[in-house]
DNA sequence: CAGCTGATGTCAGCAACTGTCATCGGGTAC
DNA sequence: GTACCCGATGACAGTTGCTGACATCAGCTG
């Protein structure tokens, strides 16, 4: 891809697919980000205004995750409970991943790969916990409920989405959090 | 500290209170690796043969605290439940932090200003659930309810630790994670 | 006392990341 | 239409985390 041109359109976007490919083809460590940016036209330093790091190229979309989950748990009926509306946010997300699901599963399998990409997923869940925890306090919510609730919540969607990713089939990833959730309940009910 | 020589005991010891120090003095991102092991009497390639990098040098107790989180559940008595089991290593581990309550503290302030330092905490948080996991599995409860148990413990032990590092006055740790498994049962139970 | 072994020191080097300044393209004012 | 302005990019030097390769040293073993 000879010459890109110095004012080619959507940069973030050919970085984030540059860098996807890449750590695809030869794996993340081994990919340097020169390569990354060489691939999208770009230069490295470039790479560096628009992702903090080498990591947060694959996370571009979490900010759109977050408002969408913050959102659907503030829109959520005045009668929800805190767990209620938590599902009603994970339901939300689960439809938007659904759409892209062959993306979803490359993406993860380079992250399953590597360690580092591993810290930075766990991070961005933490951060989406937090963003939950804090709109259910918004709805009234008692300190203590909303972090158990957001925590929890988190917790379904991490092995939710770990099987659908793994799965053979085609079933839904909102199939599986519906299944996470009842496991959740029984298995803090007898305690 | 001039000429530790070079075969003075405790490499690793020494390099943890020096990082330690050095962080709460200057900051971890202002404090090199260099810096480290000079305080510690040794050379920067040195510090590299104990620590794979510079945040694993704070966690150097987590592998023992993993040994007793699945010790514990593995020797728990035959009819506890996944819960019950999961809540009894979450109590033996409460103990011992309990004991270096202002080294937790201290520590915690440390990695609370650091993003790669939380990144790294929760990696270890997430093989802690892991383990936990396998542990149950060993018991014989099924995959799924494995999962779910230790991911949820480790989030009522998140919450519970948070509150007891940030409390002023002098609550044990142990009261904390009760507090938090009830408000996890009373959160998941009308759902 | 000679040799062996494991821990440490020394040195060179790569890649991630940052600060600084120059440069360019596209829009705006007049 | 020309001059100007501004945000995005390039160029380049520098720091630091981290690694590989080889030398060196203390203590043990025979």
């Amino acid at each position: 891809m000879p010459d890109m041109g110095r004012w080619e359109p959507n940069a973030r976007g050919r970085l984030e697919r540059a860098a996807l490919e890449l750590y695809i083809e030869r794996g993340y460590e081994r990919t340097s980000v020169a390569e990354i940016a060489e691939r999208a036209g770009l230069t490295e330093r470039t790479f560096f205004r628009h992702y903090a790091d080498k990591r947060e190229v694959l996370f571009g979309g979490s900010s759109a995750l977050q408002e969408l989950l913050v959102g659907t748990v503030a829109r959520a009926p005045e009668p929800a409970t805190p767990m209620e509306a938590v599902a009603a946010a994970l339901e939300a997300a689960a439809a938007v991943l659904q759409e892209r699901q062959e993306h979803a599963r490359r993406r993860q399998a380079v992250i399953a790969a590597n360690a580092e990409l591993q810290e930075r997923e766990l991070i961005k869940l933490a951060s989406l916990s937090a963003a939950l925890a804090d709109a259910l306090r918004q709805r009234g919510v008692d300190d203590s409920s909303a972090s158990l609730a957001a925590e929890a919540g988190i917790a379904v969607f991490k092995i939710a989405f770990r099987r659908w990713t793994e799965q053979a089939e085609q079933k839904d990833l909102s199939q599986f959090i519906g299944e996470s959730f009842a496991g959740l309940k029984a298995v803090t009910a007898g305690t």
